[in-house]
DNA sequence: TATGCACCTTGTAGTAACTACAAGGTCAAG
DNA sequence: CTTGACCTTGTAGTTACTACAAGGTGCATA
């Protein structure tokens, strides 16, 4: 199959699995007489792979990582366990980190029932003390 | 002040300041007679209003949006409001989409007991399926 | 006075993971 | 034989910084 075929089979951009290739994210793919890309079946499900773990958070080291552990069936398990659990850890902070993120926002919009900029709230608690403020010069 | 205190001050690096000169995020400083930035007390403030949203997660375009609005006492609150309500909007989508990333990722962990790659139920639920796999050529 | 060191200047390039675009080649249909 | 979809390579742009190189400044100390 041609790259426009890939592409719409897995929702990625034509313009992306060639970067791949660069990348040496996906294996090169055969050229035809006209020297256009000529995909296997191989490619397009190792596409769905890093497809899928990017979905998932992994960055494309982890990606790589994973392709080179899924790549030898007698490989250890545990390799791809741990980075599964690295990335869940990854997530939660990150879900922490948002959370109380949300939680501030959500203050400052309780905490604002001003109409004029210089009374409001939400400015002030992002911290600007206006009174010695500099005006913004060219 | 120069421009290492100011770093020290707001936990900014130095060259994040100039790079926000550079982007009109910060009004350009005064010069000692060495060349020296020279900063004043309403740089400090902005800087750390800057910071602030930045850690909040609103992007460049949002904290140019912010200092435009916060700039002049006499605008709607409400504008401002708005944003922070994008803000949580985004903030709280962002905590669903990797909520459910997290809930596939312990699926994952509790559904694989195995030893080896070849059985290994994570591998295979990242949507490999290595039968028609191609191995990757140099 | 010399020298060492921290600090400052500008300019350029690198980061992650693509995305966009330009200039041109290929192929099937009408 | 031309139109249009598709493909090729190569280069540059995106976001929000960060790093580095090469050189100037300011102050304390030997």
């Amino acid at each position: 199959m041609r790259i426009g075929e890939l592409a719409r089979a897995t929702g990625t951009k034509a313009e992306t699995i060639r970067y791949y290739e660069r990348e040496g994210i996906l294996p090169s793919a055969d050229r035809t007489d006209s020297n256009y890309r000529d995909y296997s079946a191989g490619h397009l499900a190792t596409l769905n792979f890093v497809r899928r773990a990017r979905e998932l958070g992994f960055n494309m080291a982890q990606v790589r990582e994973l392709l080179k552990l899924s790549d030898h069936e007698d490989n250890d398990c545990a390799d791809v366990d741990k980075l599964v659990k690295d990335q869940l850890v990854e997530v939660d902070r990150k879900i922490a980190d948002l959370t109380s993120l949300r939680d501030e926002l959500g203050q400052m919009l309780t905490s604002c029932q001003a109409d004029r900029i210089g009374d409001c709230r939400i400015v002030e608690s992002l911290g600007r003390t206006r009174k010695t403020q500099v005006s913004a010069g060219s």
